[in-house]
RNA sequence: GCGCCUGUAGCUCAGGGGAUAGAGCAGUGGACUUCUAAUCCAUUAGUCGGGGGUUCAAAUCCUCCCAGGCGCGCCA
């Protein structure tokens, strides 16, 4: 498509007085194939030329009338705008080529060059069970990770855990006031969440206990051999959980550095706070001031010298910074924590450091419940590791219906179970709040990742008894495909690069997803309508090469967002 | 009180300056002797939350309201 849009920039450039660039920024997506392939609009040219735009769409039309390009054909005006037509013969055959021999590497575009990127994602807090609230961090940033991958980067996942912080005092508390060795080792993760709701539920009776949790975490700041040690049982038992699900969901990271991995450099940030002169102490306390910039202060030391969640989140990014040296850093974390994050970046700012800039918040909006939102502390929680495994399940009950006779049932469950849960959290925007319902996340019609991967499986099949080896390609085969429907998908194939560069630019996976729903939509027009197998040598051959382009695209496309795509389902 | 986000068909959501605002679900009616019907085709449905403004052109940008959500120095 870049291409076509070149040769028409070079084209029109001359004859409206602009530069081909200025052209292709123009050029437009028409809403009907009918009106052609790609749209240039007459309003800019209105003025200079002192003319209405239908008529400047009309006499660009009749200076080109006996122009042919290599992958257009034809230009029509339309009211006010000039409309090109693609050639589907050199375009399809272009286009297939392209992905041929690109194969897995299609959409890639390095652009990148091997800089850095660091993604803080998941990032679930110690000693809470990890729930549905975590998927969206867990999936959208693993997405990113992956896209940014394909573009060139070198992805650096970090899992930034809740390991540190006055929650650990709570715990101690509630362990050695109410806690059982006995009912730790057998379910560790949940009963230590049980007893943080406890804590929280007593919390309301005797205030007191408050004050003893930050004693207790304020002995855990100062190494206290009693503290150090629940602690340390308490992170590792969390992180055994964990770990589980990620593996279950394919998702590694190149760091587990929780919040705790920053505490030896704490003291030098404050530090090198002061010596900047950007803080005061109020009360005992350290803050800066942000008000000047329309920002809350904040506090970087509390009156007891403990320190707070955004002193580590400092601690972090200049680690990361001076480690990675990084060209972009993400956070993807929920958008109840935009201020925190505007404040941080500003502190950065303050402190000198120009790389502040290429620091970026990735919010995603809350998963709620029907009752209200998910709160970990009244103890309303799902657990993810539920929902996962009850998605597959209600898959494999799909499969045992729809393919009994499938080989590998198992495998094929895993792969649409965990794909609709992924998925779901992927095709829409992710600052949008979401409702969890059990009905829509285990809903697997419509638009979903098995419409999506029933193509790619319906596809397969009709390779596995068409055959394509690795000699198969022909150019004329490929140039045969001018059918609307093969005209159709051929051109969606062809923006499989756009859509990737667009989903990192933006940080939102859902663009990928949603075009993905597109490249398999298009399929299912053609495959209803333009038969593979039982047409004659040259054009089988040549629709063979276009539905393993689509395989192609899709497999690519579906990678990205960490999604499975079976051959068989 | 102040700040940020969201508001599009009955429901869930795309589209984020340009041509008649689109999908899925739900509803209705069709298509399997033919490459997997987890599919396809047809059809019903909208004052794009409301008022002003900018523009040749606004669902889209600005502004003010309304509704919901999330935040706002000793939690993370």
């Amino acid at each position: 498509m870049q291409k076509l849009k070149e040769e028409v920039g070079r084209l029109l450039a001359p004859r409206v007085g602009m530069k081909p660039a200025e052209v292709i920024t123009l050029l437009e997506d028409p809403p009907d194939p009918s009106y052609g392939d790609l749209a240039f609009p007459c309003f800019v040219l209105a003025k200079t030329r002192r003319k209405a735009p239908p008529l400047i769409a009309q006499e660009l039309s009749e200076e080109m009338a006996d122009e042919r390009g290599l992958f257009w054909d034809k230009a029509v005006p339309k009211g006010p705008y000039l409309n090109f037509f693609l050639a589907p013969d050199a375009f399809g055959r272009e286009v297939l080529q392209d992905i041929w021999n690109s194969a897995d590497k299609y959409g890639h575009v390095n652009i990148g060059k091997g800089e850095n990127v660091t993604i803080d994602y998941s990032s679930p807090n110690i000693a809470k069970p990890f729930g549905v609230g975590h998927i969206r961090s867990t999936v959208i940033g693993h997405s990113l990770y992956l896209i940014y991958q394909a573009l060139g980067y070198n992805s650096i996942g970090i899992n930034h855990l809740g390991d540190w912080g006055t929650q650990f005092g709570k715990l101690i508390v509630a362990f050695k006031r109410w806690g059982s060795e006995e009912e730790l080792k057998q379910d560790p993760v949940n009963y230590l969440y049980q007893l943080y709701v406890k804590f929280h539920r007593e919390v309301e009776e005797s205030p007191e206990l408050d004050d003893e949790a930050r004693s207790w975490f304020w002995k855990l700041e100062q190494g206290d051999g009693e503290a150090v040690e629940y602690w340390e049982r308490f992170r590792r038992l969390s992180l055994d959980n964990y770990e589980q699900i990620y593996d279950l969901l394919g998702i590694k990271f190149e760091y587990y550095h929780g919040e705790s991995h920053y505490n030896q450099m704490l003291e030098k940030v404050i530090e090198v706070v002061r010596e900047k002169g950007i803080a005061r102490e109020s009360e005992g306390a350290l803050m800066v001031d942000l008000e000047q910039y329309d920002l809350p202060s904040v506090m970087l030391q509390k009156k007891d010298g403990a320190t707070l969640y955004i002193t580590r989140d400092l601690a972090a990014a200049i680690y990361r910074f001076e480690t990675f040296n990084f060209a972009r850093s993400l956070y993807v974390v929920g958008a109840e924590q935009t201020l925190h994050f505007q404040q941080l970046f500003k502190v950065l700012e303050l402190l000198g450091f120009e790389w502040a800039k290429n620091c970026a918040h990735v919010p995603f909006g809350l998963i709620r419940f029907k009752e209200g939102r998910m709160s970990t502390r009244a103890g309303k929680i799902i657990l993810l590791e539920e929902v996962l495994n009850r998605s597959i399940d209600m898959a494999r009950e799909i499969i045992e219906e729809k393919n009994p006779d499938l080989p590998d049932k198992d495998s094929a469950a895993k792969a649409v179970g965990l794909g609709a849960v992924r998925f779901g959290d992927l095709s829409n925007d992710r600052i949008k709040n979401i409702e969890f319902d059990w009905d829509k996340a285990l809903d697997f019609s419509g638009e979903t990742a098995a419409y999506i991967q029933y193509a790619h499986a319906r596809i397969c099949s009709i390779l596995r008894k068409g055959g394509l080896d690795d000699t198969a390609w022909d150019d004329h085969a490929a140039s045969l495909l001018t059918r609307d429907e093969e005209t159709a998908l051929i051109k969606t194939l062809a923006i499989l690069p756009d859509k990737i560069i667009a989903s990192a630019e933006s940080y939102k996976p859902s663009i990928l997803a949603r075009y993905l729903i597109d490249v398999a939509r298009e399929f299912n027009r053609f495959y209803h309508n333009c038969p593979v197998l039982s047409s004659e040598d040259e054009l089988k051959h040549g629709r063979l090469l276009l539905i393993n382009a689509t395989r192609q695209v899709i497999a690519n496309g579906l990678a990205l967002l960490g999604i499975e795509a079976p051959e068989e389902m």
